[in-house]
DNA sequence: CAATAGCCTGCTCAATCGATTAGGTTGTGG
DNA sequence: CCACAACCTAATCGATTGAGCAGGCTATTG
């Protein structure tokens, strides 16, 4: 069904096609795939659009990339990296600080991070609504680590009580829910409500609230 | 550019088109158009595909409805009536009740509605990711009034201590975030967590947890 | 200098999309 | 019984989609 010898001609094909990166062009290919898959879908978001986006012609999405789903697998992987980096970085910072002030500047991050790249959970609710292959590879290789780390995480709060009895699960989808949908639905937020989504203080504003919350910190 | 006459020969034409409903085989196509328009998103879902799970031929969608277009408006009205509907129901005996408890009712009520029509945040989420002219459709007609019948109701609260002093556009996406993720995500929370999102058990449960968080019933 | 390999583009194809047309069937009022 | 309107289908249209092919440019290598 799905041969794993290259299908060009060329001897570094299997290589070149959708391996690493570290090239402009290819930044810049996967950075506009991961705008427009988000916002249009995968079926929405069309090769040649996102080629124009990028600034390059739309057969070259083919020579980089196998087809578009391996140019979706790419753009969603690149992103994933990101959100790891940035949050082992915040983390490094943190050695010996107590695990509650660990855990709200986790949370804080997390949903900062999901202000500035709001594709993220944009490409979750779309590929994971329902049943198939690419939700199959989004759960299996980087929402379960993802799942795993925060359960753990809520469990160890929970014995502390510093987070209220509520099973870790639910907490999950109430963090992953309450935290980004703000920012996923900036266009919606900024006319509903005239805030701009993208500023500082909003992005502060909403992970205080949802701290406040979480953490329990109203009289 | 878009003429308001209707484009068929036959004279009823302009009042079958894409009004009202009460036919089985409408109902039908609205239901199936529900499902994959929220699943595979606009250009994902085919005209095809949803007339095959609803029975009829591809070309009867075009007789019932204009366009693609109209078939997701009539399909997305029909689903806002029936929220306004069955929270309605629910308000109507609630007559004479305590704000506090009615609020709580009220939230409850929205987030079982949420997780047994999993559609409409489904659809919410798909379209206003991006501005466009179906985001400002479903903005200006159904989202807007329910904004803001929202933010009313967290500024009672808010005064009466009954809730965090958190801005209510906040506290507005933080429980339009927090509710329904759970189940928007139905496939992905099955895989990852082992739970069944449709059950009764689950909903009560997630229902119970939100408004934990919300109106702080925790010591 | 010649040759080769890596990027990249213009042109094109088969498949599939939403929409249209013409026609058939059913039921109702005159 | 006829005429007409409502409902539905088969066949098909032009447009757009993802993908493939052949070839060109540039720079490194021998």
């Amino acid at each position: 069904m799905a041969p794993s010898i290259a299908k060009r001609d060329s001897p570094a094909e299997a290589d070149r096609a959708s391996r690493p990166s570290a090239d402009p062009t290819r930044d810049r290919i996967l950075d506009a795939a991961l705008d427009l898959f988000s916002e249009r879908s995968f079926d929405g978001a069309t090769t040649r659009e996102i080629a124009q986006r990028a600034g390059v012609t739309q057969p070259l999405l083919n020579y980089h990339y196998r087809s578009k789903d391996d140019l979706w697998r790419a753009a969603v992987d690149s992103l994933f990296v990101t959100l790891r980096q940035t949050m082992a970085d915040r983390l490094e910072g943190l050695r010996g600080v107590d695990p509650l002030t660990s855990a709200k500047l986790r949370v804080r991050e997390f949903i900062t991070f999901s202000a500035r790249n709001p594709q993220l959970h944009r490409i979750i609710t779309q590929e994971c609504k329902s049943d198939g292959p690419r939700m199959d590879y989004l759960v299996e290789h980087h929402v379960r680590p993802l799942y795993e780390s925060t359960i753990e995480l809520f469990e160890h709060l929970a014995r502390d009580g510093a987070v209220p009895p509520i099973a870790p699960a639910h907490l999950y989808y109430i963090l992953t829910g309450a935290g980004p949908t703000m920012f996923v639905l900036g266009p919606e937020c900024e006319r509903l409500t005239g805030l701009d989504p993208h500023s500082d203080e909003v992005i502060t504003a909403h992970a205080d609230a949802v701290c406040m919350l979480l953490f329990g910190e109203w009289p």
